[in-house]
DNA sequence: CCTGAAAAATTATTCGC
DNA sequence: GCGAATAATTTTTCAGG
């Protein structure tokens, strides 16, 4: 018999919690009940291990996924920044401050070439302009940016 | 009296509409009785809204967000993807192979320096290479890439 | 650690207004 | 769009293997 494939590679889950994670993964507002029925076990575990997975943070919410494009708000641009300083506090200060800025949809420290890139959502070319010019230039250290508008999502999120 | 800020930017949107997205967006989870107390509504026509957005597009899903790390998927690499043929034809090839990679979390088309921007997903830089070496460098038409292996991750998702 | 069923609490849904 | 009543599900608990 051919072992299950697992689709995450934790090594403190097993079959189960791989399925719970997934179903959970691809629907946020399954009931306990029909979760159990699909993992194929009663709701008392069901419900038990949900709470393992939460609370162990492997779980960290269920968000609904919106349309950005019928949303107003279809415009991605990457962006790639360079520091004056990359001393760990000034670091520190640049990941705190990037955070706080709702536009920007993920931030990831980089190795070479650059420092960080970033992803940013708005309405549109203008509004990346404005939130590139108020917003991502002032932030703390910044060197430098490279912005690349996205001519088509192809996949996202 | 001043004009409650909208949060997104679409025109057939009202305020309630928005602070129903929001709320959504913030905890999928929500009873349509919560829902319905938080937005200042009764159930029935938050409901009806509920439904009408999400058959509208607006609303695509319902997912729980996961923490990658702690499922062992904590490597995230940026991919820039240089195609030997940017006609139609193989732009539409790109996007049908690219998107069926399932280690491929984005992928975005970008207008200059090079054609496409992916992030990737891994278990870590080894099972990146495989990635890149099996799957990515064998998509139609690709010419040449280059990866930036993300140090540490700011904010996502 | 899981099952299955019963009990209690919420929820979805449908009314008339 | 409201608020109450109904009907359906769901969560939660518990005895038992």
């Amino acid at each position: 018999m051919k072992p299950k494939p697992r689709l995450f590679a934790a090594p403190d889950l097993d079959a189960l919690d791989d399925s719970i994670v997934r179903e959970l993964s691809r629907d946020a507002r399954l009931s306990m009940t029909e979760l159990a029925r699909r993992v194929g076990l009663s709701k008392t575990p069901v419900l038990a291990r949900v709470r393992r997975l939460e609370e162990a943070g492997l779980i960290t919410g269920y968000h609904a996924t919106l349309s950005w494009p019928k949303l107003g708000l279809g415009c991605v641009t990457f962006v790639q920044v360079r520091l004056t300083d990359t001393r760990e506090k000034a670091l520190r200060a640049f990941n705190a401050a990037v955070s706080a800025v709702p536009e920007v949809e993920e931030c990831h420290m980089i190795a070479s070439g650059f420092d960080y890139l970033l992803k940013v959502r708005t309405r549109d070319v203008a509004s990346y302009r404005e939130v590139m010019g108020e917003k991502l230039s002032e932030l703390p250290h910044v060197a430098s940016t490279s912005s690349f508008v996205a001519l088509e999502v192809v996949k996202d999120g």
